[in-house]
DNA sequence: GCCGTTTTCGGCCCGACTGTTTTCAGTCG
């Protein structure tokens, strides 16, 4: 993301955090946080719309919010941030994270007890001043206190790669119950977000409450939260909570439309259905007391004369007015996927032999894998000498001929240096079907500038987790984005989707942002075992979010027309 | 603070749950 966008999306929510504190009319919050929430989205630059004067055509961006963009970029400061934030200690606006604790009563803490940090907050707790404020009772504390708790030992919100197994496991269980009729994974997860904050379930069932017992009985569960006739709440082993509600056949749509959010996506609708008279919930489409929809999801949207909305768009980021303009992108589909494009072997850090990884490639149906092992100067990871992978491609070339109907490809993921140049001499590259680059070492080093040069190398195809970022430890190089995709765009080089679940590089917007300036993606799974293969799927949502049709992706192309991609850029030079 | 084929003012999504209350405020999703 482009570094003034953070930096503003980081300042609006804060002065949003400082207002709710500051007890400030919701609706103004609520700009702000969206204004936020549009910055963090946003596929351009900030500075460029700025510097084109067109900072209030983005919609959410008002008068007075577009003033203060403005002053940001020029002053490098904002007025209005130092008077709502400047005052408020380090740290104290966080403590709105705890649960069950929420601004107006760190207000009222901070007002009559003089709270100004965590540990603040636990001594007035402990000393029963807390509990004699008024509203304010044993119970409530209690809770607050087991928020504390779950604050300070909170992992953050899971990465969809450790939520998608755990989901499909208690999907899988409850739906061998004969009451149950309907499972759905909704939420965060339904709409292959990054990272999943609790799980939530749908079901529909006649009765909820055998079903939610069976749910809460499962062997996995560590803590029942909740037990009740229509909710389930549990904390499964890991400590991860999930959520099971059940709902009624006729309303199951509505609930599906309803938990799976976003949140923004679900107010916009909701403000549309208000104009035409209509009211929405999770119960149902209303006009009046009568109820004109929720059976299935295509009946709330078709009510608002809306196509099917896929859950991956559901951001509020332009698919709602797509829909209505009837452009929404007919989305990649995993069924589409032909091959994976960035697989580790045993010649390097992986663990699976290439028969291994053909044959475990076949049975997932696709009809190629391309073979990336490490380059020579990747030591810590196996990297292969050049003499070595003439070897793995001797062996490649064996293989081919003994397997039908199936092509391994020999490929590498080559390192780029810290000068910009290749691990591998371009006589050697030449004789690889796909060549996958990627920056390994001096994270910190001119990293924008490595990587087009490497681009400039016709020999490379795709440039491998282009930002370099760990969704659970690090941040990624320090690139500009931009200047990569537009330099991909001007070579016909394509970046990749890493699906690896802690990469999942480049990210939903950044692949969209690609695909806006006419640039292939490619997805691979960087496995390196035969397990790991499976993570093709959160590419592909990861593809799905960045609003990629299968034509933007290179993993559909039949295998000669992949050749025929590669040779494009070989021959322009 | 944003926004406008009913509005440039007066709205802004909706409901459940909980705990504190004697009619409702706060928090959550």
């Amino acid at each position: 993301m482009p570094v003034k966008n953070r930096e503003l999306a980081l300042a609006f929510e804060r002065i949003g955090d400082a207002l709710e504190f500051r007890g400030e009319n919701p609706f103004k919050i609520i700009a702000y946080r969206r204004a936020a929430r549009i910055l963090n989205d946003l596929t351009e630059d900030i500075e460029v719309i700025h510097a084109k004067g067109a900072l209030r055509s983005i919609p959410g961006i008002g008068e007075g919010i577009a003033k203060k963009i403005d002053e940001f970029l020029r002053t490098g400061k904002m007025k209005k941030y130092e008077e709502v934030v400047g005052d408020i200690p380090d740290g104290f606006l966080e403590l709105m994270a705890i649960p069950n604790l929420g601004p107006k009563t760190l207000g009222l803490a901070n007002k009559e007890l003089g709270v100004r940090s965590l540990s603040d907050l636990k001594r007035v707790i402990l000393d029963g001043s807390l509990a004699r404020l008024p509203r304010m009772g044993e119970k409530k504390v209690a809770n607050i206190l087991k928020g504390i708790e779950r604050f300070e030992v909170s992992k953050e919100r899971i990465s969809l790669g450790e939520a998608f197994p755990l989901v499909t496991r208690v999907t899988d269980r409850l739906r061998q119950l004969k009451e149950v009729h309907q499972v759905s994974p909704a939420g965060s997860l339904r709409r292959s977000k990054e990272t999943v904050g609790d799980i939530d379930i749908l079901v529909s069932a006649e009765t909820g409450r055998e079903v939610i017992r069976a749910f809460t009985h499962m062997p996995e569960v560590e803590e029942r939260l909740a037990e009740g006739d229509t909710k389930g709440s549990v904390v499964m082993a890991g400590g991860h909570q999930v959520d099971v509600r059940v709902v009624p056949e006729n309303s199951y749509g509505a609930a599906l439309q309803y938990f799976t959010g976003s949140k923004a996506h679900n107010v916009k609708l909701r403000s549309m259905a208000r104009e035409r008279g209509l009211k929405i919930s999770e119960y149902g489409v209303f006009k009046g007391e009568r109820k004109v929809a929720g059976k299935t999801e295509e009946e709330v949207y078709g009510i608002l004369n809306l196509p099917w909305v896929p859950p991956e768009l559901r951001e509020d980021r332009g698919e709602i007015e797509a829909a209505m303009k009837g452009k929404l992108p007919s989305l990649v589909e995993y069924v589409h996927i032909k091959g994976d494009l960035h697989v580790h072997s045993d010649y390097s850090d992986g663990a699976a032999s290439l028969e291994e990884i053909a044959e475990e490639a076949k049975r997932l149906g696709y009809e190629y894998v391309a073979i990336c092992d490490h380059s020579k100067s990747v030591r810590y990871a196996g990297g292969l000498s050049e003499e070595r992978i003439l070897e793995q491609l001797e062996h490649i070339a064996r293989l081919n001929e003994k397997i039908g109907n199936f092509t391994i490809l020999a490929g590498t993921e080559v390192d780029i240096l810290q000068n910009g140049t290749l691990d591998y001499p371009d006589r050697l590259l030449e004789k690889l079907d796909i060549v996958v680059a990627a920056i390994h070492m001096g994270f910190k080093q001119n990293c924008t500038e490595r990587m087009q040069k490497a681009m400039d190398n016709p020999h490379v195809d795709v440039i491998a987790h282009p930002t370099g970022r760990l969704i659970s430890s690090r941040e990624g190089y320090q690139i500009e984005i931009h200047k990569i995709i537009e330099k991909a765009a001007a070579t016909g080089t394509a970046l990749e989707i890493n699906a690896y679940y802690d990469r999942l590089d480049l990210s939903d917007v950044n692949v969209r942002t690609a695909k806006e300036y006419g640039v292939h993606l490619s997805i691979g799974t960087d496995a390196h075992n035969l397990h790991q293969l499976w993570m093709m799927k959160l590419g592909v949502g990861v593809a799905r979010r960045g609003w990629l049709e299968p034509e933007d992706l290179l993993n559909i192309l039949p295998v000669d027309a992949l050749r025929d991609f590669v040779n494009v850029k070989r021959k322009r030079s």
